[in-house]
DNA sequence: ATACGTGCAAAGTATTTGCAAACGG
DNA sequence: CCGTTTGCAAATACTTTGCACGTAT
C-alpha cells in the first residue's frame, strides 16, 4: 500500500476548511499521523502514538477530529468484532480494500478483489438502498496460528 | 425467513449437551427466544423480552449464554457499527444471509447473493487462513429515509 | 471579538467478572 | 454431593460529554 506524496492530508485538509472548519493542533496532528497509518487504527494507538511523538494530544480530542473525519467521509470506521471501533483513511478507489482477521492472536490484514467488489456494487443498485459504504469481514485463523 | 420446525433448538441443545454443559434455565429460555428471532439480536432485548415473558433470566447471563453458544458455532456474532453487539442463530446454507443497515433509521435488513458467496468462497481458499466466518454489511439510507 | 477547537475530568454504555446461592446429573 | 449455572452487584473498557480555557480567523 504505497503512500505517495500525502495525497490524503491535503485533500482531507482541503476538505475540513471547505466544510468551515477552522484549524487546530489536535487535528492537524492526528490527520498526519493517520496518513502514515493507513489500515485499520485505534483511537487509542494513534493517542499512545501522538504522546511517544512529543506531540501528545487529548483522547477525547482524537475521538472528536475522528468523528469530523468520519462525518466528512475522509475517513471510514471499522468494527472488526474485538469491542474496539478502527478507523481508516479512505484513499482512492484502488486502495479501496477489505480485512481478514485471526480469531487467535488478533492480526488483522487486508486483502482486495475486484469480483467481490463487483457482485456488491450489483447488489447495491438492487438494493432500493444509497449505500453509502460496505464492509467485509473475514474472520479465521491465520497460517502461523494453525500450527 | 421460514422458521421450520424448530430445528436449531434441537441442534443447539444437543451440541451443548455432547459439549459437556449441563441444562439451566437461563440457557434454555435464551435458545427458545432465539429461535424465533432469527435475525441480529441484541443481549439486553433478549434480557427484556425474555423479562415480559415472564421468564426473566440476568443480562449476565444472557450474555454467558450467548458466549457459550458463540464459542460452539451456533451463534454468530455481529457487529453493526453502532457499539452494539448482536446475535443470532446460525442455522443452514439457505438461511445464510448478509446485512443491511439504514444509517439513519437504525433498520436492519437481510439480503442473500449466490454471486457474492461465490467471490467470497474462492477468496477464502486463497487466503492462507482457516476462514471461520464472514460477515459483509451495507450501510446507506433505505428507500423511506431517502426521502 | 467571537465562535470553534482542545484538554481534562466526569459521565455514560455495553459488556465482563466475582461471589454466593440454586440446581442438574 | 460436586461442580456447573445463575443472579446480582461491582468492576471494566471504550467512548462521549460538560466545562473552562486557548486560539484561529
Amino acid at each position: 500500500m504505497p503512500n505517495r506524496q500525502s495525497h490524503w492530508v491535503d485533500r482531507a485538509t482541503a476538505q475540513l476548511r471547505h466544510a468551515g472548519h477552522r484549524r487546530g493542533s489536535a487535528r492537524t496532528a492526528v490527520i498526519e499521523l493517520l496518513d502514515r497509518k493507513p489500515c485499520a487504527v485505534t483511537a487509542q494507538t494513534l493517542h499512545d502514538e501522538l504522546k511517544s511523538r512529543g506531540q501528545p494530544v487529548g483522547l477525547a480530542s482524537v475521538y472528536r477530529v475522528l468523528d469530523t473525519l468520519v462525518a466528512n467521509g475522509l475517513v471510514q470506521r471499522l468494527d472488526l468484532g474485538d469491542g474496539v471501533t478502527r478507523y481508516e483513511p479512505t484513499r482512492t478507489d484502488e486502495d479501496h480494500h477489505h480485512h481478514l482477521v485471526c480469531d487467535d492472536c488478533g492480526k488483522v490484514e487486508a486483502f482486495a478483489d475486484d469480483r467481490l467488489e463487483r457482485a456488491i456494487r450489483d447488489l447495491e443498485k438492487r438494493s432500493g438502498y444509497a449505500v453509502a459504504g460496505h464492509d467485509v469481514v473475514l474472520r479465521g485463523a491465520c497460517a502461523t496460528c494453525r500450527a
